[in-house]
DNA sequence: TCGACTTTCAAACATACGTTTCAAACATGC
DNA sequence: GCATGTTTGAAACGTATGTTTGAAAGTCGA
């Protein structure tokens, strides 16, 4: 018996292991995955759990870091090709722009859970932050804000620098708890009776983009009143 | 023993379960919250905690149904309050006016636990939804959103109706994961060195207001490109 | 075919939690 | 003072969970 993972990797069960909890994370929510579920729908026995990945919270951590990772990857990208055509213009990029490489990641056709595990992985840290969680969001995700927050500086030139940071944090918890909404067929459709449809990624990417748009480009007179 | 809970509202380890169970509950989450430790702090024995409230859940629904109420109400009175006035001068109530009525019930020095401990509730209803979460949410919170979104509808014409479920969801998502961050000395303060203070109800509400006012402030083109 | 290593499996284990039990303490009306 | 109903208390219970165990099965090179 091996305890050390670097081997195990391509392994079938392993690999039935990470995918299932995939998929069961973003249907059930992270505490709604047990090890055991998670082993019989992957055909697996539950043993191979920990015998692949030391316990269950290492497999969690594995899971959700790569899903923040990958999600960080995709909007540096599209940062960076914003930023070249802005360059290449001579001017800088405009607010419409870094907002959609923000919110592409989650809206994207090929990465279709991206959205709600990201969002799973950040409601958890609030609700019952851990040490897995603290680690993903401070070693995946904490650069990030911060070249994020950077490029709205830059977008927004008439916001302060702590409006920068309030709005940042804000416009992060409107996309997560929309995105969590999306996942359950939730309120918003309920209470709208059907007029709108956050599982249309169309007009989920619109009305989210309209949104937060509008949240950065205006300023109000600051210590109000 | 009964188990009809109506005439034991007046025994003193009754109200210490209660008020040391808000406490908790906004301290360490909904999950974070065992029997055992709830009854230890009260100074109360476990068993009292079922004899009183019937089950756990119970206990939770209680306290949450309450708060939940509390702040419905206290924003009614808000819009009601501005209602009349904006009828005395003709006119309708005004953007800064309803979302400051949202938000008060957060942001006031006599309820300071209010706005975590709701804010607690619907996180754990998107993360976990549960019975107890859902009949809070429907019996309490619903038909004062439908009731916000008329006040939204007279404030910011110019959003259609969709627009208006849209940005009255992740108004309040906004709202809920800032709340979320400010309970527990979180990820804004960290990330801006201390530029920011989210436990600063003054600057909490200055930012937070007008976060929601410019975010509803305007329209872009519908369906966009 | 053998032997060493890896992987799988059913079962047992440890623990944390909400809940129940039942007797003792308490209160109250007569 | 006693009988009756209420409240408290320590301990036991049931259950769900992640984890460990030890043997069986599989893999693969010599």
């Amino acid at each position: 018996m091996r305890l050390n993972d670097s081997d195990k990797s391509s392994s079938a069960t392993r690999g039935a292991i990470r995918a299932v909890a995939e998929e069961m994370y973003a249907e059930n929510g992270i505490d709604g995955v047990t090890t055991r579920a998670l082993a019989e729908r992957a055909g697996v026995n539950m043993a191979a759990v920990n015998y692949h990945y030391g316990n269950k919270d290492n497999l969690t951590m594995a899971v959700f870091r790569d899903v923040a990772h990958r999600t960080v990857q995709r909007r540096l990208k599209n940062l960076a090709r914003i930023d070249a055509t802005a360059q290449a213009e001579g001017r800088e990029p405009t607010l419409p722009e870094i907002v959609e490489a923000f919110v592409d990641a989650y809206v994207n056709e090929d990465t279709p859970r991206t959205g709600v595990l990201l969002a799973h992985l950040v409601l958890q840290h609030r609700v019952r932050p851990s040490a897995w969680t603290r680690a993903i969001v401070r070693e995946e995700l904490d650069d990030f804000a911060i070249t994020y927050m950077g490029f709205m500086r830059r977008a927004a030139p008439h916001l302060t620098e702590p409006e920068i940071h309030w709005r940042y944090h804000l416009m992060v918890g409107a996309v997560m708890m929309s995105l969590s909404d999306q996942a359950r067929d939730g309120r918003m459709a309920n209470l709208s009776k059907g007029l709108v449809h956050p599982e249309d990624r169309r007009e989920f990417k619109d009305q989210l983009v309209a949104f937060l748009v509008d949240s950065l480009g205006h300023r109000r007179a600051p210590g109000g009143g």
